[in-house]
DNA sequence: CTCTGATATATCACGCTGATATATCTAGGG
DNA sequence: CCCTAGATATATCAGCGTGATATATCAGAG
């Protein structure tokens, strides 16, 4: 069917409860957007796809004057999520403009790198706080969606422990070279 | 001057000693890489607005026949590079299909998550190995290279090891549910 | 009644990837 | 000596994805 991953996005977020492109946004933001982002600009066009794919059905649902398309996964969209999720994944990509600078950061006095250290260390630290606050929605839900919460947790307790160590490290040896 | 991050890359590698686009893209595919890949279509058109920019220089050093053009960096260019490194971080991006899957796995049985749960173990595993082989090159150059790959090889053990904890878990209780 | 903020959809420039194309050089085997 | 495989070098392009912005409607607070 070849479908790009943020189709799975979308129909694994259509299957337990129908939705409209901004609903399925919002909790993209508050649950996948850690390890898995998505724009308005992928979700509608998206879900344009799969409805014409037939794998999600849209129905008008309008509040009022304001249109509104609501849309639920069919027996081929389910079908389709079922075959993705039994194939091993294959993407993992990280993007983390503060190691960059702590591997080009030879250009400037060691110093200099503890402001990278310690703005990597209170970035991990919100993102944890984020997590906490959602962490009594995920304990309801249970089962996985607790577990990658967790995950999620632990990898910035991991994070903000390895920023605290070379802080220490930067600081005891004022020899750390190129 | 509003350069994308890729061109800090592109500047700090032509900075430690000059170099053609291709050696640049195998350069990134041997260090940074692991937290910001670059590819061909994002480094040639980057060493030419830079050049523009006047913050490299390019000079022609064909090899017989073949063309080749071996940039490095200039003064207004280190200033630009050196400017950018005391600024705070921003970006971290991840994008992890597996936890992905992880997260959408209430669609079929608890079981089939294994699947998912080895496949990122030994994908972790695999980066450990590459990084183990890089590891005695960046114990030469010593500093932050050093520091940032042991940093790589900790946080492959880190996920490798909630991985294996995630598994036991799931085979533990076949009652996680949705 | 009006203003603010949430709901809902759409669009677009730009960053970036992965694959592919073209061409030249080098080293090794037959 | 020639041929082939692989490394060197540059370029291009469809398509994914972002972040910002635009438009419009609705609900509730003051």
């Amino acid at each position: 069917m070849d479908l790009s991953t943020t189709a799975y996005v979308v129909l694994g977020l259509v299957r337990v409860n129908p939705r409209s492109g901004y609903e399925i946004k919002a909790v993209v933001d508050e649950t996948t957007r850690f390890f898995w982002a998505a724009s308005y600009g992928q979700i509608y066009p998206e879900l344009r796809k799969l409805s014409e794919a037939g794998l999600v059905e849209g129905v008008d649902e309008p509040t009022g004057g304001r249109k509104r398309t609501v849309y639920s996964i069919t027996d081929a969209g389910l079908a389709e999520l079922q075959a993705w999720l039994t194939q091993p994944p294959e993407t993992f990509e990280l993007r983390d403009e503060g190691l960059l600078k702590l591997f080009f950061a030879g250009a400037l006095p060691p110093e200099e790198s503890l402001t990278t250290l310690r703005a990597m260390r209170a970035h991990h630290e919100e993102k944890i706080e984020e997590l906490r606050e959602i962490e009594p929605k995920a304990e309801a839900a249970g089962g996985f969606t607790l577990m990658v919460l967790r995950g999620g947790i632990e990898f910035g307790e991991f994070f903000v422990d390895w920023c605290g160590r070379m802080e220490r490290q930067v600081l005891a040896t004022e020899g750390v070279g190129t």
